[in-house]
DNA sequence: TTAATTTGTTCGCTATATCGAACAACATTG
DNA sequence: CAATGTTGTTCGATATAGCGAACAAATTAA
C-alpha cells in the first residue's frame, strides 16, 4: 500500500475535483510546482508549503509524508479539527453551541 | 504566548539536554543549520527536515509550525473532539459543512 | 468543424535551504 | 597556567525549491 507523496496529492486533489490551478490558488503554491510534487518524486517541499496544501486537502502533513501511512479516520478527524481551529473565535463559539445542543437532544 | 519555531526548537532541545551537535546527529540535519533554524526566523525548513527534528524532540510538526499553538490547547482540543464524535452522523456532516463554508469565507 | 477555454507539462531563472569547515567562547582537565 | 574538548557562530559554496511564462493536450462552446 506504500503510496508516495505524489500519488497521495493527486488522489486527494482529484477527489475534491480540483485542477492543479485550482489547488494552487487555494493553497499557497503554484500550478507548476504542484505538478512537480505529484509527478517528480525527487521534490522536497517546505513544511510551510506542505502544510498549506494539506489543509486544503483536509489531510495531515504526517499522513502525506509517511510512506506507510494509510488514510484512516484519524487523519480525517485531525485535519477536521485543525480546520475548525482556524475559524474566527465567534464562529468557533457557534459551532461549540451547536455541538452542545445537538449532543444532548437524544 | 506566540512562540516562534526557533524558540520552540531551542526550548525542547534544551529540555532534552542536547547540544546543537547532538541534535544534529540524532536527526537528519547539520549543527549549523539547526543554529540557523533556532536563531534566524527567516528559515523555512523542508517538511522532511522538520519531521525528523520533531521526532527527536517528541513533538509534532503541527505544533512546531503553528505560531499560536500552545501545549494547554491540547486538553481543550481533546474534549471538543470527543463531544463532536458522539454526535449522530448527519449532525457531524452539517457541522463539517459549516466549518468548510466559514473557513473559506474571505 | 473551428474557436475558445480549461487543463496539464516543460523550462529557465532566482532565491534560499542546507551543508562542511573554519572560527570563537567557554568549560574541563592535568 | 596551557592544552584539550565541548559548545555555539559565521561564512562560502552548491543544490534545489518554487515561481512565472510559454507550450501542449484535452475539453467545451459555437
Amino acid at each position: 500500500m506504500a503510496t508516495s507523496l505524489g500519488e497521495k496529492l493527486k488522489k486527494h486533489r482529484m477527489e475534491l475535483g480540483y485542477s492543479l490551478d485550482e489547488l494552487a490558488k487555494r493553497s499557497a503554491t503554484s500550478k507548476s510546482y504542484l505538478w512537480e510534487l505529484e509527478n517528480r518524486d525527487t521534490r522536497k517541499p517546505s513544511a510551510e508549503k506542505l502544510a498549506s496544501i494539506a489543509e486544503v486537502l483536509s489531510v495531515t502533513t504526517e499522513y502525506l509524508l509517511d510512506e506507510k501511512a494509510s488514510f484512516d479516520d484519524k487523519q480525517i478527524k485531525e485535519a477536521f479539527y485543525r480546520k475548525f481551529n482556524r475559524l474566527e473565535d465567534d464562529d468557533k463559539e457557534r459551532i461549540r453551541e451547536m455541538i452542545e445542543a445537538w449532543g444532548s437532544k437524544k
